[in-house]
DNA sequence: CAAATAACTGGTTAAAAATACAGTTACTGG
DNA sequence: CCAGTAACTGTATTTTTAACCAGTTATTTG
């Protein structure tokens, strides 16, 4: 619980400028491109304004690398305290934000193989989903189909071993990644697709089984073809 | 779809150590690191090696900046629409967040966009949809449910008065607002559910009718009960 | 009120990084 | 067997970038 320091509004709007930038270019930007970005004139500005991150624990600076930040995993609720700032003109600014990463593509048919490659991220407002996601999951097939999943969904994961019945997780038999209805009974696990053309897996006690997440969201920006 | 040349096996390694990096420090790695990383005894190899995997489409070079390396994501088309903001006279290299209105319920006769239907907003990316969102509608029932669209889904909808056949838009129809696939005939214009429970609506062309919007994402934030 | 802090401008410098050019070696396909 | 390609070494040059120093102007804080 090491509760950071709290912020200024302009240092909150580099760091949401420096996820800004992550995930659309997939790199930290540089000192020059921060101040280019504000306006400011000198890209001290922006060195100073890391600087302040760093020992406020926001970010982690490598010294003598390009694009040297690190965001740390500020992913702790952003206020316990009660008042909501009615007062915002820039309520952006301060709405509290996650870049998730998109982990690539998953089976969700006759599992395939995960490769486990992250494309890109995206920058999601925490309380748009019900619980907090750890990452990003492109579905592949249509064995959930039923459920709403479809081929080339992101699933939003939260990353967790349990699981209660009924829920829909992302689970991992030896290599294989899949995302189905998880339901455990006495003697075997039982993970149910979601469309009548595809039969539930029976994972029995012995087998290789992990569950790697839950589900908590669901995005899709594929709709146009 | 974009059948890229495939790659060698030494290609493919290079691919994936840039992967690699970008999981593991954040950034892309530089040609040094690459080298180095391979016991390169030049930095060139990686070099060359970099070009010829943007040559192969698998990743983009962006000349003139260190870590300049994107890797394409060849698992989604996209976006059709060709004309993408090249308009812009100097668009800014960090795309913004969006702050998104969700609309509830619409009241009989009222527009859409109205303030009093407006339950709160959401902090959205705006790269996250193919198209730019103008506003999230909560959609209710279940008529297109075998499109994936589920009874409390946010649909994420461009104000617009055209669609072409085949697209998703929402309709007002009098009083009514609806979600429905778009098809229109010479004589009519036809609102086709997704759900064999439902029946087609068929609107002549004197009847009260306008498009509102077309659908360009989804956000299912209602998992867990 | 003095001192610290935040938020800058302006300039400098050394290291990091991209990138071009000239070679070498091995393999591959016509 | 010759040309093209892949996969390098080695060197060089320019641009990018990090990082430092010296100021200025508000604002806050003890």
């Amino acid at each position: 619980m090491s509760d950071l320091p709290k912020l200024t509004a302009r240092q909150q709007q580099i760091l949401e400028l420096i996820q800004s930038a992550i995930a659309n270019t997939g790199s930290p930007p540089t000192r020059a491109e921060i101040a280019n970005e504000l306006g400011f004139k000198s890209a001290n500005a922006a060195e100073e304004h890391l600087q302040a991150l760093a020992r406020k624990g926001a970010i982690e600076l490598v010294s003598g690398t390009s694009r040297g930040i690190r965001l740390k995993s500020h992913n702790r609720a952003h206020s316990a305290s009660g008042f909501t700032e009615q007062l915002s003109e820039k309520m952006s600014q301060f709405q509290q934000s996650l870049l998730l990463p998109l982990i690539g593509r998953v089976a969700a048919g006759s599992p395939i193989l995960a490769q486990e490659h992250i494309d890109q991220s995206y920058l999601i407002q925490s309380s748009l989903f019900d619980r907090k996601a750890d990452y990003l999951l492109r579905v592949r097939g249509m064995s959930m189909r039923d459920a709403g999943i479809m081929d080339g969904d992101l699933l939003a994961v939260q990353s967790t071993r349990e699981a209660k019945n009924g829920q829909i997780v992302v689970a991992r038999l030896g290599d294989d990644v899949t995302v189905k209805r998880f339901e455990r009974k006495s003697d075997r696990i039982e993970l149910h697709a979601e469309n009548p053309d595809f039969k539930t897996i029976i994972v029995q006690n012995d087998e290789p089984f992990e569950i790697e997440g839950l589900a908590v969201g669901l995005i899709r920006n594929n709709f146009l073809m």
